[in-house]
This record gives structure tokens, sequence and C-alpha cells, in this order.
DNA sequence: CAACATAATGGCAGTCAGTGCCATTTGGCC
DNA sequence: GGCCAAATGGCACTGACTGCCATTATGTTG
């Protein structure tokens, strides 16, 4: 989404968005995904450890300093548009009616957050074989995702005051993303490389079925959904 | 547990576990444990931050080399007995007979994780705040329990290879481990400190005893577990 | 008990991530 | 054109972490 905003500024249209975002907004998004992809191609080609900073920042043709103004640390330069996603499904929880049923409504939150773009760019390859690798990408990782779990896990709680309170808005959230996340972590352990965007999007969707499938099972009480 | 051991070499029964541990194992449990309560020590006074690795050092009267052959990370001084409890865990699961349901069994398992020394010493309560303050400990507290999560899905399905597939013990034991630190991290948020060792044992089992509910229902369908 | 093999130690120099500070530049706006 | 605020990037610095190596302590064998 960032990636075709940028494009089209950069491309015949450049100026399409030149009301609604000012050059210095449009500059700081160049920067940022120039960061993000020089960052992305050299830990593809040079591997994790051996890429420094100061390669990314010189790739990207900026200084190291400008670079850490951009992203908070070298883990973070491959998740560059972790809290567009986390926003995407808070608001997608929102927009939801009142008579939904809250573990759907939560799976499509879920669905949505992965991005056709990160996909078939192959980023999301890259991501998950340095999360095998490095332990710091991992924990970089898990601790993304636990943050955006809770602030998911608040958003289907206010969506759904009269069913969940916190706690079990907590509960139900951190199931779901726990059981995915369990077989997701399992299925990488067992397969050496994902590069097929199809085959990871097929392991995705049987990781949530196989996690999911008591909780959206008929017989399971409603009343806990 | 490792402490009580410690305590009895150190103490007058110090000749008790000679005829099983070398004076050089003996040697290195006590430092391993010196260094350990250094941290702990000096975290809670001076802060994460403002405790260096050399100040560790210094306190276990050791030398910063040294310190790093123990502990891989200044996070790992925080989790000093985390593989024997993942290790206790597993044989917890090894040693349950089939007749028992899954959901039990795991639930066993991890309340048996919770030791008492660390909730009296106050471990735990210094580990959740700083994992609430400092993103770096709370990224190596998810990752630490990501593994264990895996092991313990492992043993599961193995205790269990007529009702299991690797994937669907992952997927449970995700989504329990999910749950709870869902659970757990929501009330963490609220409540700035817990001092109180029982105050802590109850926030934990009303956690577990939150998130696990629905799992644990009668009218859920027995084949699911 | 002596001598040897092996493993633990700790110091030193070095790399690299990440930060505070500040002078310079750049875009936004009147 | 000129002022203001924000972005930039260089510099020096801290601190985690590593490889290397000389020294020391431990276990073992005769």
């Amino acid at each position: 989404m960032a990636v075709s905003v940028i494009t089209a500024c950069g491309g015949e249209r450049s100026g399409r968005y030149a009301a609604v975002m000012s050059l210095r907004e449009v500059k700081q998004l160049r920067t940022r995904q120039a960061l993000a992809e020089a960052a992305a191609d050299l830990f593809r080609r040079k591997g994790f450890d051996a890429t420094t900073i100061a390669d990314v920042a010189a790739a990207a043709e900026v200084g190291t300093r400008t670079l850490f103004r951009y992203f908070a640390s070298k883990e973070d330069l491959l998740f560059p548009d972790h809290d567009d996603r986390v926003q995407a499904a808070v608001r997608t929880i929102e927009a939801s009616a009142p008579s939904e049923r809250p573990a759907e409504v939560l799976l499509r939150a879920l669905a949505q957050a992965e991005s056709d773009d990160d996909i078939v760019s192959g980023m999301t390859a890259l991501r998950l074989r340095l999360m095998r690798e490095h332990p710091a990408v991992r924990g970089k990782a898990l601790q993304l995702y636990s943050d955006a779990q809770l602030e998911i896990s608040r958003a289907l709680a206010n969506a759904f005051p009269d069913r969940f309170d916190t706690l079990t808005a907590a509960a139900l959230t951190g199931a779901f993303a726990g059981a995915v996340q369990g077989v997701l972590c399992a299925l990488i352990q067992d397969r050496a490389d994902v590069d097929d965007p199809a085959e990871y999007r097929a392991i995705v969707d049987r990781a949530t079925r196989t996690a999911l499938a008591p909780w959206l099972a008929e017989t399971f009480p409603s009343s806990a959904l």
C-alpha cells in the first residue's frame, strides 16, 4: 500500500498526491521505503549479521543517524509497515456489525493483515528465514505480534462490549494468535524454505484452519464466542 | 531447585553432592547463581539500563568475559533456570498416562513451570516489571516462551500419538499458551506493580482459568482435546 | 605426590548497534 | 524573498558482545 503510493508519486502520475501529501511527506515515505528495500536486499545477499547499519544507510543514500530516525533498530527494518497492518486489522474490527460472530470478525481481521504486496515481493519469505536463523529477529517479531495482539483484543472488547470483558477478549485473541503462531512455527521448523508465495499462503491457511477449528465448530457454545 | 542444591552445597551439608558433582561443577553452579542474583539485585536497585554488564560481573566477582560464558546476553540473566523448567514440563507430559485428557496434562505441565522459588523471591515480579518497561526484555521472554512452546507441543504429540499430529499439537499448545499470555499481558498492563507473591499467584490463576475455560468446558467435544 | 592434560578464567583489543548534541540544510509558508 | 520549523548528518560516546591468548585451576594418571 505504501509502496503503491510512492510508486505513483515517482512515476508519471507524480502530481496525484500533491494535494494530500506535502513534498516533505513524500520524501519521507521515499526515504523510508528506500531504507527498507536496501535492508531487504542486503540481508538477502549478504546475510543479516554481515550487513551493518552503515551498509544499509549507504545503500539508501542517507546517514546512519537518519536511518535511526526512521527505524528504531536494525530488526525493525524487516517490518516496515507493521503499524499499517495492525491499524487495518483494528479498523476491520471496529467496522464490524454487532450481529457478526466475534470469531469470524477476528479471522477476517487477521487474514487482512496478510499483505499481498509482501508475499509476492518475497519479503515474507525473507522474514521467515531470518526469524528461524536469528533469535533476535524472532524476538522482535514476537514482540511486535504480542503488542498487536493486545491492541486487537482491546478493539474486540470495544466492538462487542456486551459479550466480552477485557480479559475474555484477551484470552480469545491470544488463543487465536497463539494457535496460528504455534502452527506456523512448527511448519517453519520443518520445511527449510518457503519461497513460493502460493505455498506460503496455503500454509498459513492450513495453520489458521487447524488452529481455529475448535473455536469455529458448531458444537461450541456460542456464548463463549 | 538449582537454588536449593547450591545452598545445600555451600552450607553444612556441603559434602552431600560431592559424590554426584565434581568440585568444578559446584563452582560453576555457584558462579551462575551469583551472577543471576547480582543481576536481579542490580536491576531492581539501579534499573535495567543503568546496570551494565561490567556492574553485574563485578558484583559477582568475575570478569565480564566469564559472564558471557554463563549467559549469552544481558537479558538472559533474568531467566536463569528457564531450561530446567521447560524440561520439567516436558517430563510431566512424557510421564502422563495415555488415558488422561491432553488438556489436563498440558494444564498440569504449565502450572508446574511456575516455580515457587521464583515467586517468593520476587524474581517473577521483577521480570514482569522489566518486561513491561523494556521491549528488549519482553522480546527475549517471548522468544524463550515460543521456543518452549514448540518443545512442549512436540512432547504432547509424542505422548498422544494417536490423537495428535504435530500440527494439531502445536495449535493446541499455542492456543493454550497464547490465551494465558494474552490475559496475563492485559492484566499486567492494568496494575502498575505486583509485589505481593500471593497476589501474583492469584493473577496467574485467574488468567489461566479465564483463558482455558472454553477448552475445559464440559460441552466442548472431547474429540478435539 | 608429581606431572600432565584439560578446561575455566579474565584481560585486551576490536566491532557494531544505538544515542545525544549541534551545525547545516531544506521544505513550508507568509 | 525571507523567516521558521523540521529534517539531516556528522561526531563523539556508551555499552553489549566477540576472538584471541596467556594464566590459572581442576581432574587424572602413574
